[in-house]
DNA sequence: TAGATTGATGAGCATTCATTCAACTATGGA
DNA sequence: TCCATAGTTGAATGAATGCTCATCAATCTA
């Protein structure tokens, strides 16, 4: 059966993860990654293919691990589905590390600029799925009656992904946690009391 | 006196602007200013110095220029300060280019992390002017009576940032406009909703 | 017009980049 | 034990990188 592999492939795409989350794909060079795991480049073409199929990799790796448990940690609890939303917001910039290396797929959406159609579709998958976990957030808040019945679910499910990415720009550009909260608490506000059911006869 | 410059350098700018917000600076080699200005190497390092000088240069030209000027053409406007805060939103994915180029200022606070002091202060100076127009254009939004008195101005200035440079992160993603549309509508609606003076009995 | 000064040119620099591959090493089956 | 197989190694590759500088061209002053 010939050689057995000496590295954990999985443990390989965690380390790489962080290199490229920190630095980006083109800030991040072969050598960056031969050091950070520990591998000789053989290895890693052998493993991998190239430097595009690494960061793939390890782009997949982040929505499947970290942007899918952290949708489920804070989005998916069955208990306080806006305390949820909030820790959601909050855990991006409560995080210690400063500067504070942002998510990756916020970076890579916007550092690759017509991305290819495999890192667009990476970007892609994990913004639906923190625009779900919202969306379901916000019906569950419903539920519970901690938002209006009236507001529409999956707006907000948007909306608030947009206000998410907003976030870890400003969260990337090193703006202080303090002020990052307020805007989280001002965005709650607005979602507990949204104006749906008294809008439509306003005028815009 | 000696030779004068053979070139402008204001449109060297304009040109290395616009290559630097499309492919960010990592992304642009000095082959690529060489290509789109048709000055050489000698020429280049002799007006600015290195890539980073230029780099800063171009970054400095857009916020003085562009940002400033959609500033002052949108949240500036002494009629309809809302209908401003609108076109200020859509006008960044209806611009027919796709995929869209997004902002300079926002495609750099991501893209450089841990950025050096100078890009760092040309990133916040960018922010700064957004969130003061913000501000300017809600407090003025207040006294045509377009959203409540209540509401604080300051505070709606960093959530507008926020939310704007959102809808930039998903432009630069290649979300359709249609979409961004109707978030922008949305983020209207709680504006002109603010529930400032109706959520201080509310409990979180 | 001569000399001095300033800008333009682009070949060429050292370095780094992503990538390859021949030599080497470990493993399991015959 | 020997061989086929699979994984590791790291020097080597050529292209690309940011950048320099000797040379040339234009302009101003004396």
């Amino acid at each position: 059966m010939g050689r057995r592999q000496t590295f954990d492939s999985d443990d390989v795409l965690t380390a790489v993860m962080h290199l490229f989350r920190r630095q980006g794909y083109q800030g991040t060079s072969l050598k960056d990654v031969e050091e950070t795991t520990g591998l000789h480049p053989g290895s890693l073409y052998r493993a991998f293919g190239n430097k595009d199929s690494i960061f793939r990799a390890a782009l997949d790796a982040y929505v499947d691990r970290v942007v899918v448990r952290r949708v489920a940690d804070h989005l998916e609890r069955p208990d306080d589905p806006l305390g949820g939303i909030s820790t959601y917001f909050t855990s991006t910039f409560n995080t210690g590390r400063t500067p504070d290396p942002g998510c990756l797929v916020t970076n890579t959406a916007v550092e690759s600029y017509a991305l290819d159609e495999l890192t667009s579709r990476g970007v892609r998958r994990g913004l639906d799925a923190i625009e779900r976990g919202f969306t379901g957030a916000v019906a569950r808040a419903q539920a519970a009656g901690q938002v209006p019945a009236a507001a529409q679910a999956d707006r907000w499910g948007a909306r608030l992904l947009v206000d998410y990415q907003g976030v870890l720009v400003l969260v990337r550009a090193g703006t202080p946690a303090s002020r990052l909260q307020e805007i989280t608490d001002d965005i709650l506000v607005s979602l507990r009391c949204d104006p749906t059911s008294s809008w439509k006869d306003t005028t815009l």
